[in-house]
DNA sequence: CGACGGGACGC
DNA sequence: CGACGGGACGC
């Protein structure tokens, strides 16, 4: 990724979402006062201090933009009341509007700290705050269920006390969960109980040392720093976004030692989710596939993702993380010095190739899904799905659209690849590259070819419709 | 010619 | 009360 401090595309928003901060201080205090203080939370991208045009004098507003969303809401939390010099008035410190939103309202903790999750509708309440829990302490969480029926809709809320828990949680999470922050439920104005609503503008309170944040931080130091790990069982989910049979789940998992049971997840329907549950006789091998296989391309261009799933019976407990310390020594030594453990080693996490050489191709028989008289260069790695986009290609498909599978193996070689999308009901696709020769090279091998009896157009796309709305899209 | 996803809350 | 500059090198 190059390094952008400046971004003129995307001007108007700040990005990512919620990483700059509006501090009003002194007319005094500088630039340089601003990053001793502030520096300390994070990468800062720009300081800017506004001043009058004409005297250029400081207004006593300065923009502090970070890296990172979680940076800036910590410097918040830390900084909000705080002097930065003898002498000088407390300063006030607010994530800043974004510039697009043209409001100058203060932006209020309700809408920085609760954040909105898709989650296997097998996961119960206790499950979300399980895995959730290592991002910070949870206020609240909740399952968006079927009022009648009372099933899973697969979507929750989790509320955490501090916005640096939520942008950490958002930031760190398995992207599986897709996690965003949540719009707040009302736009109801008034907050009953809450920390924040009282305390937090009114930062000249009996105890200065003290902000609303610490004082929230001390009302709720109950539980202690138990919150070092996600939940761990012995059930993993596996998710994959290319149709994927129970053969190789099981093939694949079963490279790791104690599996006993592997079974696809199908809708009501009876169709196949793209989703197998994998439970193992021992908590040390599910960690290890769950490290092992978590984001491991398979097949090659479609990234599985293995989350842990509360099964009810083997929640971990302090004893049980201790004790999994030793389990899972005891795993490595024996995938280690077992032939299909040492396979398992070399291929790392991302790198399919060396899988099929070493391993599936043996234990997987597939048929090879690319017939095409295009010559193809091999398999490259994929780029991280976080990845900025910087070239989409724009496909047409005749007669009919290629597997999405097909089209990742088919457009991965050539570097770079983000994702692969096919717009549902119609023959035309987008291919996204993070780097634009890729995209060019592309485009070059295989406009106007044919690849299993489709024949493709592959343009570059024009830029998508502009929408402000949820999530800043990633293009 | 052929064009843009996914996921919203009983107070 | 306290809200939006500077400067850009790729095709």
């Amino acid at each position: 990724m190059e390094d952008y401090s400046f971004r003129p595309s995307v001007d108007s928003l700040d990005d990512p979402p919620n990483s700059r901060l509006f501090l009003v201080t002194s007319k005094s205090t500088s630039e340089e006062v601003i990053r001793e203080h502030f520096s300390v939370f994070g990468e800062i991208q720009d300081i800017w201090v506004v001043k009058d045009k004409q005297t250029k004098e400081s207004k006593g507003v300065s923009f502090v933009k970070f890296a990172k969303s979680s940076q800036a809401c910590r410097a918040m939390e830390e900084m909000h009341g705080k002097c930065l010099a003898e002498g000088t008035k407390p300063i006030k410190v607010f994530i800043a509007q974004s510039r697009s939103s043209g409001s100058h309202r203060d932006v209020e903790d309700e809408e920085l700290t609760r954040i909105f999750v898709m989650i296997p509708k097998t996961f119960t309440e206790d499950d979300l705050k399980e895995t959730f829990k290592e991002y910070g302490d949870i206020e609240y969480c909740v399952i968006i269920k079927n009022k009648t029926t009372g099933e899973s809709k697969g979507l929750a809320y989790v509320r955490y006390l501090k916005p640096s828990q939520a942008a950490t949680a958002i930031e760190n999470c398995d992207k599986t969960f897709r996690a965003i922050l949540a719009e707040p439920r009302n736009k109801n104005v008034t907050t009953e109980n809450d920390y924040f609503s009282n305390v937090r503008t009114d930062h000249v309170t009996s105890d200065p040392g003290m902000n609303a944040y610490q004082f929230a931080e001390a009302v709720n130091y109950g539980m202690g720093e138990m919150r070092s790990t996600d939940i761990i069982t012995r059930c993993l989910l596996v998710s994959s976004r290319a149709s994927i049979t129970q053969e190789q789940v099981y093939s694949l998992f079963d490279l790791i030692p104690g599996m006993d049971y592997c079974e696809m997840q199908r809708d009501p329907y009876g169709f196949n989710k793209g989703q197998a549950m994998v439970r193992y006789n021992n908590l040390g091998s599910a960690v290890y596939a769950k490290e092992k296989l978590n984001g491991f391309e398979y097949p090659p261009g479609n990234r599985l993702a293995v989350v842990y799933v509360d099964d009810g019976d083997d929640r971990s407990s302090p004893v049980g993380k201790m004790a999994l310390q030793l389990v899972t020594a005891q795993m490595m030594s024996m995938v280690w010095n077992s032939p299909a453990g040492q396979q398992l080693m070399k291929a790392n996490t991302n790198n399919a190739e060396e899988f099929y050489q070493g391993y599936a191709a043996a234990s997987v028989p597939q048929m090879p899904r690319v017939q095409t008289d295009v010559a193809l260069p091999p398999h490259k790695k994929l780029a991280p799905s976080d990845s900025r986009v910087k070239e989409r290609l724009f496909v047409v498909f005749n007669p009919a659209p290629l597997p999405v599978d097909v089209l990742e193996d088919v457009f991965c070689r050539f570097g770079s690849l983000v994702e692969v999308y096919v717009v549902p009901g119609r023959n035309v696709g987008y291919i996204k590259y993070s780097e634009r020769k890729n995209a060019n090279d592309a485009m070059a091998a295989l406009h106007g070819k044919v690849v299993n009896g489709v024949k493709l157009k592959v343009m570059l796309a024009d830029p998508p419709k502009e929408e402000s709305h949820k999530r800043q899209r990633t293009y």
